[in-house]
DNA sequence: CTGGGGACGGGGCCC
DNA sequence: CGGGCCCCGTCCCCA
């Protein structure tokens, strides 16, 4: 913090050209900087307000101002050039390049809602709350992308390490500031403001109005504290309980209340609750542990109902004694940690990725050149709601089918980036008026350059890295996230990324079925589903629980069925990996053998799953949880037995061989690291883990996870 | 709860 | 470069 005040009594002047801000930051930086220089124990920064912030931000980075004909959500296309937005386990906001310590981005923008006109469906995942006086004024809700910016995207951090981004309310608006530099290709990831919290858990904990911030301070409201609840409520039904196999990776799980389109049938993929954590629980440190017995779904909701809109965030202290060492990291040397990963670096002669020298970040001069096209990331189809399902009587696209060019709203040539061999990065991206050259083949249609591999043009989307044989897939693949659905249903009005899927929908309507099965002569829709029906013919069941080796033809089908499993009370609970088992003594194999929290050990999927089965087993259920370590031993053998009965040598082999170390396992001390004692009847953390490696290597059958 | 069918989404690839 | 077709996968609905 030392350093990022010091750098503002540096650059402040020449930056800004707000000259009453300039005055201001001025004063404040000096006054901020000797106390500091005093005594610069962490401790002396709790009492940092939003204000502090607001005046000692030393750049401030606007948002891209899109050319509105471009018809891609401002929350795309308004994510200043030295974001980017990336997908890694889920879609998030991440720095092109070195982003300083002390750098302001927003406000952040949206639908403004009052208390009192807040949609009845309103989805509230994106919202924000504004307090005024002391009071909620209002919310910004996020969740529109073409009303909201891209601040929508940076996911909360949910680590002291790993955040680098500070939400505060300065005025009647939501910043984010940085409060560490930022490398490059780090993700931006944020968390409330001291005071920014305060407000929302004077909301939640009714705490006293002398404890909050001077001038913002919250008033607990009545009429806030039955909009809590409502949230609550909202929110269980927003996020059904998941399926316990967190390896499956799908991003097509329904949202079931939030998502439903107007059509009132489809029902949009929600990214954004997905599997945003690891199964393990890292703890967030501003919460204690019993945030980890909150089921996972929540916790994986956005910053935004992280808030006082779960009970969770009732753990929130209202002063945070982490927090002070945020503003003091520990590798931030006194006035240089601003600079000091860069070394030398001036902003002055600081270039750009491009290699191309610009002015310093933020400057309100450098409103960004280009538009890089970048699309909604976790947008995919969620957000474009409105333009998947048109309201009847005002379709997105005239009714014809198809009714519009299907790149109709990419950028034309003449407004694409340039697509010269080197500007493979959105620096030299230009903007409509742009008389840059253009590139081969394949770049002048796409709004973002791509890059090359060995010479050859590498057909990647830049959302989610997926490449392309070919550069027709890629842009059809495009549309998966900036929501455009060219086709519809001049019928019902359904609309759809490709014709063909129009094409197919069509026999919804006309009730043709032109795939006939062979056996039985019933027909179908679609080669998918009639092969699906073979399945019934065949015999033919992949997909099979590990659990209990139930199989069944549709994987939809082991789905519903695993969670009668993971629906079961599992009483025994890891405390450290948070896995829970119904026996005690797989509690106690999981934690001599298995559990990935006890670094001693190697990890074994094989065991894991082995432990994981065994638990679930009618052996294991017959003893006693009393039982010796050898009855558990026998049990597990004869389990094994009858688990193996009729499978490959090889499957046996290994089997020997994990039982001998199944069996060492139950015989093993417990290792100090994991010597707690067993969660006896806890609220379920987590759902059950499954594990996505099969024992047995049968092509033929898909077990949980395949 | 299980099982079957219907519908749709997305990607690969050929023309 | 886009259309067309095919395939795989997933989810919803309902019996």
């Amino acid at each position: 913090m030392c350093a990022w005040t010091c750098v503002n009594v540096c650059v402040c002047v020449s930056i800004h050209h707000n000259s009453h801000l300039v005055s201001k930051c001025t004063t404040v930086v000096y006054c901020i900087l000797s106390e500091m220089t005093l005594d610069s124990t962490p401790g002396d920064m709790s009492g940092w307000k939003e204000v502090d912030f607001a005046l000692n931000c030393t750049y401030i980075v606007p948002d891209q101002v899109a050319d509105p004909s471009f018809n891609l959500p401002k929350a795309m296309t308004s994510i200043p050039r030295n974001l980017t937005f990336e997908y890694k386990e889920k879609e998030g906001v991440f720095s092109k390049e070195y982003i300083p310590q002390g750098t302001r981005f927003g406000p952040l923008q949206g639908e403004i809602y009052t208390k009192d006109n807040v949609p009845k469906l309103a989805n509230r995942k994106y919202f924000w709350r504004i307090y005024s006086g002391g009071q909620l004024q209002h919310f910004i809700d996020g969740y529109d992308v073409h009303r909201s910016n891209w601040m929508r995207y940076v996911n909360p951090a949910r680590s002291l390490a790993e955040q680098n981004l500070v939400a505060c309310q300065n005025g009647r608006d939501i910043y984010f500031y940085t409060i560490r530099p930022v490398e490059p290709k780090q993700e931006l990831l944020v968390w409330y403001s001291q005071e920014f919290a305060q407000r929302l858990c004077g909301q939640q904990d009714d705490i006293k109005q002398s404890e909050c911030s001077r001038s913002e301070g919250v008033k607990e409201g009545k009429d806030s504290d039955a909009e809590e609840k409502i949230d609550v409520e909202m929110l269980e039904r927003d996020t059904p309980p998941d399926t316990p196999d967190d390896q499956i990776i799908d991003f097509s799980k329904k949202d079931e209340q939030d998502d439903k389109d107007p059509e009132g049938r489809g029902i949009i993929p929600s990214p954004q609750l997905e599997h945003r954590e690891p199964s393990l629980g890292l703890n967030h440190p501003y919460l204690p542990d019993h945030y980890s017995t909150f089921p996972a779904p929540h916790r994986n909701l956005p910053l935004h109902l992280h808030g006082p809109l779960q009970p969770s965030y009732q753990f929130l202290p209202p002063y945070n004694p982490h927090y002070p060492r945020l503003l003091l990291p520990p590798y931030s040397p006194p006035f240089h940690g601003m600079l000091s990963s860069r070394g030398s670096l001036q902003y002055s002669g600081y270039l750009g990725a491009d290699g191309l020298p610009y002015p310093p970040i933020g400057a309100p001069n450098l409103l960004p050149v280009s538009l890089s096209y970048t699309p909604s990331p976790q947008g995919g189809l969620k957000e474009l709601t409105p333009n998947i399902s048109p309201p009847r009587g005002a379709p997105a696209t005239p009714e014809l089918s198809p009714p519009a060019k299907p790149n109709s709203h990419y950028q034309s040539p003449e407004q694409s980036p340039s697509g010269c061999e080197e500007a493979m990065n959105l620096s030299l991206a230009t903007t409509k008026s742009s008389t840059a050259p253009r590139n081969g083949p394949g770049h002048k249609s796409l709004p973002y350059p791509l890059k090359k591999q060995n010479g050859k043009i590498k057909y990647e989307c830049n959302i989610c890295s997926k490449t392309f044989g070919q550069l027709s897939n890629l842009k059809v693949h495009l549309r998966v996230h900036s929501g455009e659905r060219p086709f519809q249903c001049n019928l019902c009005k359904k609309s759809f990324t490709q014709l063909a899927h129009l094409q197919k929908h069509h026999l919804v309507h006309t009730g043709e079925k032109p795939h006939e099965c062979q056996v039985c002569h019933k027909r179908f829709s679609s080669t998918s589903n009639l092969k699906t029906h073979l399945r019934l013919h065949s015999g033919e069941k992949p997909y099979q629980c590990k659990l209990c080796n139930t199989k069944f033809t549709q994987y939809i089908h082991l789905k519903l069925h695993r969670r009668l499993h993971s629906s079961r009370d599992r009483p025994y609970r890891c405390q450290l990996c948070a896995q829970a088992f119904f026996h005690h003594f797989s509690l106690c194999i999981h934690q001599r053998s298995t559990c990935p929290a006890n670094s001693s050990m190697p990890a074994n999927v094989h065991m894991k799953e082995m432990v994981e089965r065994f638990d679930a087993s009618q052996e294991a259920d017959a003893l006693t949880e009393a039982a010796s370590a050898s009855q558990v031993g026998e049990a597990v053998e004869h389990w094994l037995a009858r688990t193996l009965e009729g499978e490959g040598k090889e499957d046996q082999k290994e089997a020997t061989m994990l039982l001998k170390a199944l069996t060492a396992a139950i015989n093993a001390p417990l290792t100090p690291m994991t010597q707690s004692a067993p969660h006896h009847n806890p609220p379920l953390a987590y759902q059950e883990r499954a594990s996505v490696v099969h024992l047995h290597k049968r092509p033929s059958v898909k077990t949980e996870g395949q």
